[in-house]
Order: C-alpha cells, then structure tokens, then sequence
DNA sequence: TTAAAGTTTCAATATATATTGAAACTTTTA
DNA sequence: TAAAAGTTTCAATATATATTGAAACTTTAA
C-alpha cells in the first residue's frame, strides 16, 4: 500500500528532524528547513505554528536562524502584511551552503586553536612528540580536506546540475 | 609567552570536546579520545577519572563507546590484572573511520527512508512535484558524496601518507 | 572457595538545551 | 495619532541528554 502524499511529507519531515539531532542541528529548525523544501509556495509564521505544532517564539527564532544559515529568504507578497519564508530548494546549493556555515563557524575558530597549540616549546618528552603530532595531523588534515572541498566544488557543479536538470524536469 | 605542554594538552582536551558537541558528538567522549590521543602510552580507568575529573560509570560509557567506534582499543599489560586502552594514532584512519561509522549509522537508515518516500504516488499537485523533487535531490546527492568519498579514500592515500610520515618524523 | 581487585549497570540526579507564551516592541493604516 | 496587525524578546518552564555512584556482577589469586 502506498503512502499518501501527506504521510509521506509528515514522515520526511519527523525523521528530518530527528537525523539533523544526530549532526549538531535544532530538531525543530531542521523540521521548519524540511517544511519548507517541499513547499512550493513562501508559509508564513502561522503556517508553520499549525503544521509543526510549535509556538509562536520557536517559529520566529528558527527561522531567524534559517535566514542566518542562509537557507531560507524572507518574502513580501503585494498587498499582504504578513512576512513569508520561502527555502532554497537546489539540494545541491543547501549542502554547499552548510559546509561553507560550518567551516566558518566551526572548523575555522578549531584550527585557529590548533595552530596556536603548535607553538608549545619542544621539551623532548615523548608526550610532547605525540601531542605535537596530533596537532600537526588535524592541522594538515583539515588544510588538505578543505582543498578537496574546493576542488569538489567546482568539478562536480557541472556533473550535478546536468543530473540534477534531467531529474526534475 | 609560548603555553606549557600540561596547558596545551589541557587547552586541546576541553576546546576538542566543545567543538565535538558542534557535530552530534558527546563531549566527554570526544575528551577522553583527545586525552588518548596525545597519551603515548595506553591509560587506565584510574587515570581518565583522574585527568577529566570524571565518575568511573562515566568512564566506562565513553570508553565503550570509543571502543564500539573502533577508535580506542583495550590493552592488556602483562603480570598487570587492570584493563588499559590506547587509541588509534594516525588521524587520517581516525577521520576515515568516523565517516564509515556515521555513514553506516546516520545516512544510510535515513537513505532506506527517502527510498520508501520516493513510493509516494503522484497525485500531478505542485506539492507532489516539490517533495519528490527535495527527496530525489537528497538521494542522489547522497550517492554523488558517496562514490566521491570513496574515489578520495583511494586517491588521497598516498598523497596524506607521504605527508604525515614526513611530518612526524 | 572466598575475598580482593576490577568492571559494568542503571536509577537517581544534575546539566544543558529547546520551547513556550505573554509582554514589549515595530510597523501600517484609518 | 490611535489602535490594529504583526514581529521579537526573554524569563520561566519543559524536555532531552549526560553524569554520578553505589550495588551487582565478573575475574583472578591466595
């Protein structure tokens, strides 16, 4: 039997949440990105109180976090008062953006400490060759997976799109 | 001011398992892994207690976990009756193994999902075309970033090693 | 076989994180 | 300029997650 569309969309949008826990990610910020990818039209801040069952404030701080992260834009439609939140839907450009956001958040303020780490003076322990080259190796790990990420980039852009296009259409 | 080695390690230790909680990951494991790591030899129960200040119970969940992670390995010291453990050293395994564990744990039970959603039978709405587009998307995304994974594990092997080997020694 | 050494478990508790909702703001329009 | 429509904030509260520690268990050595 099955699923009906708006099972399978409660569905995709429940067990998005909870994955996105998994990462370091706000379940409910997760589940408003979710709601609105497979929405073709902007929701308003009512809209997604009612479909996810969240007040008011949680709304309003999610999506201000969305909009932060890049993922979502803020909407006016003519004659209407109210602000509507629309998702970017090119999956490929959402993970693009998520690594750029995590790199910069995360990563980068890590290697900063890591190199500040690798300053410590040589005092010819043996503790301090494996401190030392636990550094050196997430320093150079770091460097040589954000090149490949770089690189990733822009080889697979093409390859994608091309995939992507037939996909949808 | 260059920092003392007992301040870096301590500096490493705490600021790794901030950081880890970022990405989905418990602190305290993430602190007993770096501790660990920069130990040349093999510590006991005793001393993790001792050096994160933390419970045996405590102790005994991370390291387990580690353990189940495929990260940290009991060590028997012989005429000595105590469990010891030691983790993997080369971070470029430690980084390989993390991917495949959270692959095999997160994304590939999140994939059998999306498979399951993509079922949903067209009803020809917009919505229809929005969510089987968003679940397309991810899965394919998903297999691109996993064919990629693998195609790196082999094309940077050598690379990496050449590099970390010349710069530990 | 038993007591000492060590490990594991898990209910109770502490801590961290997310959520609510009502009050304080900020437009907008009459 | 007042009040209606809408948004934001944040202290209080709820929920989820991690930690403790003492009891139960397991292994080893006398």
């Amino acid at each position: 039997m099955p699923l009906q569309l708006s099972e399978a969309k409660n569905q995709f949008i429940s067990n998005w949440g909870a994955f996105a826990t998994h990462w370091g990610i706000n379940k409910t910020m997760a589940q408003v990105h979710a709601l609105l990818l497979i929405n073709t039209k902007p929701l308003c801040a009512e809209d997604i109180m009612e479909q996810l069952q969240i007040s008011r404030g949680n709304v309003n701080m999610n999506v201000r976090e969305l909009i932060d992260w890049n993922l979502v834009e803020r909407i006016t439609i003519v004659g209407e008062r109210k602000e509507y939140f629309s998702a970017e839907k090119d999956i490929w450009k959402v993970v693009t953006q998520i690594i750029k956001e995590r790199k910069k958040r995360e990563l980068e303020p890590m290697l900063r400490l890591m190199k500040q780490l690798q300053e410590v003076p040589n005092d010819k322990t043996e503790d301090y060759k494996a401190f030392k080259s636990t550094i050196d190796g997430i320093i150079k790990y770091s460097e040589q997976a954000d090149k490949t990420f770089e690189k990733l980039i822009k080889a697979e852009e093409s390859w994608f799109w091309a995939n992507f296009i037939k996909m949808v259409k």
